[in-house]
DNA sequence: GGGTTTTCATTAATCGTTTAATTTTTACAT
DNA sequence: ATGTAAAAATTAAACGATTAATGAAAACCC
């Protein structure tokens, strides 16, 4: 029994070689078949492919990226996976990747700097031929940790790499345009961590609009967060202000929900627009209005970016941004 | 100029021979130091450690990878990227994955057993270690699908391969038991997808205990999501129940909506009971009542799992059932 | 038919590690 | 000293692919 070549393949993997000698060709004219490089004989072509089905080959990528250089895999590096923002993004970066027959590792730093320095590296080790990285926090000098791995970086200002942003400071301006345009007189800003130019920018841009055509009834800032502090929650109660402008949706949506809490109406007392879009704006009660970036564009230029680079790694460092958009849902009303 | 040995380093990879030349032993000795495992001298050890230290020296993990058949690397493949309750899973499975010193590729499947496959393959093919899978639907054989590669299952039910569950039908009870003891004689079942075991579970478990207690207003299936059909929109204005399980968060934050949106008032007209608890159910307002499943200890086991059947091959195939509890949270109330 | 080009196949080197097998050195007991 | 065992270091063969260089065969042109 067992004289069946075929079952021969049990245990062992089938490789490359396994191919040539069963289908009685050079190593060589197999991998030229496999991969449609070399010139090949249609027949040797055909057979050659067919044989390599019958027996189950699989390519063995390892040894491929050593004698090529190129592993087929990206990473993607976040700061926080319970962001939802981060979420779409990375969702828009993986769609685009895999179209092009990229792998992604993906890895949150839960916001911490010396995870993403460790995440940079264990990415590097492991030979990514480029990264998608949405930095903690802006950067002098971030080429120094990428030790030329071709990147591109999301949403912060890092020295040294080329960036796809966001223009934050106009959104802002669209935002408060917004409010003013509903007839409020009195507005807060209510910003997350300055740290980030990306934050400082969204609330310039309202600031800079609202003291302009209106009155800035208070300037505050609070963690990245629904839970807001308390300074914060006074200001809200204490009605300083009719109408919120809020540095990201994920404090717009603590607004409202402390705003709530307190027996005030939104947006009958109280109008709120966040920034981000995150998916949960939709469904909030009242739905909250808000800026949104174009983020499947801004994913889809990233990796574009980067595997100009990994193409040819003379490439002029750029720094390409989007354009933001108002939408309006219910959080915003006419002031009386 | 330039006879200064570190100054070569400037465009070409250091390898490990470098390292080994420039400390002046065997290549086995560099490789057994660098990785502790030969037996080398303790002043060679450090010798080596330093000059690789000095060099910037980095494993090519390919080339590792190859010769030893391990990549350090690991997939995680999920439905739908859209639903929290996944990216909270996934979260805790990179992190467990991480604290193991593996990385993990990612991939949602847009809920499509196409792409599904193609991961699967993708993934198989770049050589990973194992796999935790999240399958779009119950299955009767993934073993086929996986050739070998150790793989765990989370939540569904899938056979020839070891599955990690929660305890679904005890949790639908739980639910069950909660509005019963507030009092609610008519109660209604809004269930997802019935395609899953997982789901069918969680109806069943509460369908049991309701029959058995109290009257079931009605059963009624919908998709995946908070945007609810017209016949379940229906029951609910039609206040065919005073208590709702949602067999899932989504939909039990939909039905919050929905109600609100009709003037009903969750949770004085209407108690919510949801299953998941997903992050957006702390935050809407009410806030959901829900059964929890401890995500971060099913990641551990999966992972556990996973790296005890990359360990020995052999390893018996288990089903791992973990139990639910039930979070009150605001959108539950007495009924009078 | 002889010379030239084009097309198809093959040979063999190479990518950067790990590790079994072997040799050299050191340590220890007699 | 000498023999033996243990420890340290080395040699060289893989791992599974890609690809430059080379050779053989076929096709073409006068």
């Amino acid at each position: 029994m067992s004289n069946d070549p075929a079952e021969v393949k049990s245990t062992k993997r089938v490789t490359l070689k396994d191919v040539a000698k069963a289908a009685e060709v050079s190593l060589a004219s197999a991998s030229y078949a496999i991969n449609g490089t070399g010139s090949v004989g249609e027949q040797v072509r055909a057979h050659v492919l067919k044989i390599a089905e019958t027996l189950g080959y699989r390519q063995n990528l390892s040894a491929r990226a050593m004698r090529t250089g190129r592993t087929g895999t990206l990473g993607l590096i976040l700061p926080d996976f319970a962001n939802p923002f981060f979420i779409t993004l990375a969702q828009s970066v993986m769609r685009n990747a895999r179209a092009q027959g990229y792998c992604v590792f993906v890895t949150d730093t839960e916001g911490d700097q010396k995870q993403e320095r460790n995440a940079l590296n264990l990415m590097i080790e492991r030979g990514v031929d480029g990264i998608v990285w949405f930095p903690v926090r802006d950067l002098d000098n971030g080429a120094a940790l990428t030790s030329d791995t071709p990147t591109v970086v999301i949403d912060r200002t890092v020295g040294g790499i080329e960036q796809v942003h966001a223009d934050y400071r106009a959104g802002g301006r669209l935002a408060a345009e917004h409010l003013v345009a509903l007839g409020h007189t009195r507005i807060g800003v209510i910003s997350g961590p300055m740290s980030v130019l990306s934050m400082r920018e969204r609330c310039a841009g309202a600031i800079a609009y609202i003291e302009q055509h209106a009155e800035l009834a208070f300037n505050l800032a609070t963690a990245f967060s629904y839970d807001l502090e308390s300074n914060v929650c006074k200001a809200i109660e204490q009605r300083e202000a009719t109408a919120i402008f809020a540095g990201a949706d994920l404090i717009g949506l603590g607004v409202i929900q402390h705003a709530t809490r307190c027996g005030l109406s939104v947006p009958d007392d109280l109008s709120v627009v966040g920034f981000d879009d995150i998916p949960w704006a939709q469904i909030s009660t009242p739905p909250l209005t808000t800026i949104e970036m174009p983020v499947e564009e801004m994913a889809a230029e990233a990796i574009d970016a980067l595997l100009r680079r990994i193409d040819s790694r003379a490439q002029p460092r750029r720094k390409v941004v989007f354009e933001t958009a108002l939408i309006v849902r219910q959080s915003t009303s006419r002031y009386l």
